[in-house]
DNA sequence: GATTTTTTTGAAAAAGTTTTCAAAAACCCC
DNA sequence: GGGGTTTTTGAAAACTTTTTCAAAAAAATC
């Protein structure tokens, strides 16, 4: 039904971003592809993440400490980001569509998405300083 | 007042940054700073820039292609980034302060800060592909 | 203003990601 | 299922960014 997904490496690939709801990485997928295709290259992992990305099977969260962060859940929800141990988390509703419209209105652009990330201590690591 | 702001060389790449609404990359700045120093170091560069941003004197808006793009007007507001050319745009207000809160009850963190995004075609593109 | 300490820099290495390209795998048609 | 076409892959190069480290520049001390 929705289109391509063609090879084995490739459907394993979304199987495993597709198994965690801890917004992964790139690295992390790749790390764990290996347990089932040892000789599984790091590029072919990016690839497909960016493949997914493109045909909307996937959705790019936040780039934190350098690492992009992705998402299976692709209906539209604001994200949480810890400055701290760098944990992601979803956040219920937050939707801006009312938003998309003024902003057409302001600039003249046609929008089409939109992202709205918090960022702070998540609880665990203020938990952590308190006890210091 | 606001610190250190030593050499020359950083004083000009803090000068070059604030000459523009554009929401330049490094390498635009990197390209602009070595009409004055042609020796300069694109590492310098980007040094500088993660040293303006951790004292706030700057913030760091979205990644464009691989770029990461910066702001001199530190105070909150949302951003409007073209999917086709890559401009990226200030809009009006857009603070979600009150969001901050909610979020900070529905996860039990604390909340500092947030980034709002709106993705889409900008004006200019949009005539473009009329004319096709 | 010379000496010592601290900060800043350039060059090169490293890390995350994307791209290139020839080989391998998957697909299509007969 | 064999032969030709298209897609996907691994390896390596390239790109953006960060880090390392010794040298240069700036600041502080005398």
């Amino acid at each position: 039904m929705s289109a391509q997904r063609f090879s084995k490496k490739r459907e394993a690939i979304y199987r495993v971003v597709c198994s965690t709801t801890s917004h992964p990485s790139a690295k992390w997928v790749y790390d764990q592809i290996r347990q089932e295709y040892p000789d599984i290259s790091l590029a072919t992992v990016y690839r497909n993440l960016a493949l997914f990305k493109e045909s909307g099977q996937l959705v790019s969260v936040a780039v934190v400490d350098g690492e992009e962060r992705f998402d299976t859940t692709v209906s539209p929800h604001g994200h949480f980001v810890c400055t701290l141990c760098g944990e992601v988390l979803d956040l219920d509703v937050l939707r801006l569509d009312s938003f998309e419209r003024e902003v057409e209105r302001q600039i003249g652009a046609e929008v089409e998405s939109h992202s709205v990330i918090f960022y702070g201590r998540c609880a665990d690591c203020r938990c952590m300083e308190a006890s210091d």
